[in-house]
DNA sequence: ATCCCGAGGG
DNA sequence: CCCTCTGGAT
């Protein structure tokens, strides 16, 4: 435990707001999942599926590429591979065909050779709904996981991702750069059955409004209470948004 | 140039 | 911790 300043005395000067107690940090944090709730009412998972299968298969491919160009190659995808023993066999240059608009189509079309032959192997052909199970599966990691565990099985997950890493820095839910630990803290403050949503609308706020580089904090809903509101802004953008809140 | 809801390997 | 895998949009 480290001493801190007395509340109310001459307070330190520091970028971020004084440690707030733990009960104001969970406040914090429910509005802030409110005020994207109203903002981004039609968040969700983009990535297009109807089993937990084809999320699994759909979600490894979104490594580095958009929901949308994963959802065009899909189709043909989810058709030709109906299920896990049909991506243990595909002929590796059938899939690389199908695979190479997005990126990376190597590696991925040996995750989901591999992946079919470990579902095949381990879990009957079937996606297993716990976390430890998924992650051993080749080329699920841990946000992958979380995204299958949350989008086709229901069970709460927190998906930290880009976007919701950096988020949460910004939001000062954590101060952590590991994915795993800024899990930890996002699950101390907001309740189970938010998670998988709250995520999503993080995702879509960090997409559109929280950007990595330059943040729209002038058209921000989360201005009044976000600790890094004006950060990462050049002069005229803050100025410009000072006198728009 | 930089960015996309990453994962595995060195 | 770093690097690589990859291509298309902006």
């Amino acid at each position: 435990m480290t001493a801190r300043p007395a509340a109310g005395s001459a307070a330190p000067t520091r970028r971020t707001r004084r440690p707030r107690s733990k009960k104001a940090a969970k406040e914090q944090a429910l509005a802030v999942d409110e005020l994207l709730a109203r903002q981004w009412p039609d968040a969700r998972c983009e990535l297009d599926f109807t089993t937990p299968l084809e999320l699994l298969v759909a979600t490894v491919l979104s490594a580095q590429t958009t929901d949308k160009r994963v959802n065009q190659v899909t189709p043909t995808l989810f058709r030709r591979y109906p299920d896990a023993a049909a991506y243990a066999g595909a002929p590796r240059e059938e899939l690389e065909e199908v695979l190479r608009p997005l990126g990376f189509y190597r590696a991925k079309a040996a995750s989901l050779q591999g992946l079919g032959a470990a579902l095949v192997a381990d879990h009957a052909g079937e996606v297993p709904d716990t976390l430890e199970e998924l992650v051993k599966l080749p080329g699920v990691g841990r946000k992958t996981a979380n995204v299958v565990l949350g989008n086709a099985f229901g069970i709460p997950g927190i998906t930290v991702d880009t976007h919701v890493g950096r988020l949460a820095r910004r939001l000062g839910w954590s101060r952590e750069k590991d994915a795993v630990k800024v899990e930890k803290d996002i699950a101390a403050l907001l309740p189970p059955q938010e998670w998988t949503m709250a995520c999503h609308r993080l995702i879509f706020h960090g997409r559109r409004v929280c950007h990595s580089r330059k943040p729209a904090c002038g058209a921000c809903v989360l201005a009044e209470v976000c600790p890094s509101f004006g950060e990462g802004e050049t002069d005229r953008e803050k100025a410009a948004a000072l006198v728009t809140v």
